[in-house]
DNA sequence: TTGATAGGCAAGTCGCTACTTGCCTATTGT
DNA sequence: ACAATAGGCAAGTAGCGACTTGCCTATCAA
């Protein structure tokens, strides 16, 4: 579940189209395609964005809803908020503890 | 700066390895490698953690100390508060807009 | 109906990255 | 001094992932 929202994120290009869903949600392939190019210099063929498209969802970062031949693409931020705090425990900052000599596991 | 971030999380070995410094803090190499063969089942090389601790010191998730001849890792949690609220707007949760009929940049 | 637009499927290429192997340095204990 | 422990450097291998190319389907407008 977490892993496919990190694998997603792993991608730049990736996280350009969620910056991209991010300032205006509900767009198409095509116009994502074109904001890529305009506002990021990126000129990526139809198909690599439609595949980036569904790695986002099928992180479940991206939503998609049909309407007669327009795909339009929805951002979905809720796993986002959940895979971080993993590590950030309830207990604010990190302090270093001292250090314990260690028995070695080759 | 946060794509190293988000490089590094993209591991998975590599997120075990910090659920491992999140329980405790300021182990050693050869003491995370124990971990991960106890805790997970992951048998990798000495070397392999190495490299993935390397990933994760340049990410700056990681900070290290030597002490004589044993390096002592710890966990900084810091980048990982700012890279997700990039998505996660200062207004609450996203509502899909009303469909506009695109132009097309082919 | 025909052409244009929006999108999908499948196979192939190429580069990056995770991992191994082999050897080398430094610190510690007896 | 010597052996054992903790770690580092470098080159090589294998598999995954990003991207392309070619062709196919569906919807809409004239």
């Amino acid at each position: 579940m977490a892993d496919d929202v990190f694998k997603a994120l792993a991608d730049p290009t990736r996280r350009r189209i969620l910056d991209e869903l991010t300032d205006r949600n509900g767009q198409t392939l095509f116009e994502i395609c074109g904001r890529l190019v305009t506002n990021h210099g990126l000129g990526l063929s139809r198909q690599a964005v439609s595949q980036h498209l569904a790695v986002l969802e099928t992180a479940g970062l991206v939503v998609t809803r049909r309407e007669g031949r327009y795909k339009f693409h929805d951002l979905h931020t809720e796993p986002l908020e959940q895979i971080v705090t993993r590590w950030l425990g309830p207990k604010t900052p990190q302090t270093p503890q001292t250090p314990q000599t260690p028995e070695s596991t080759p």
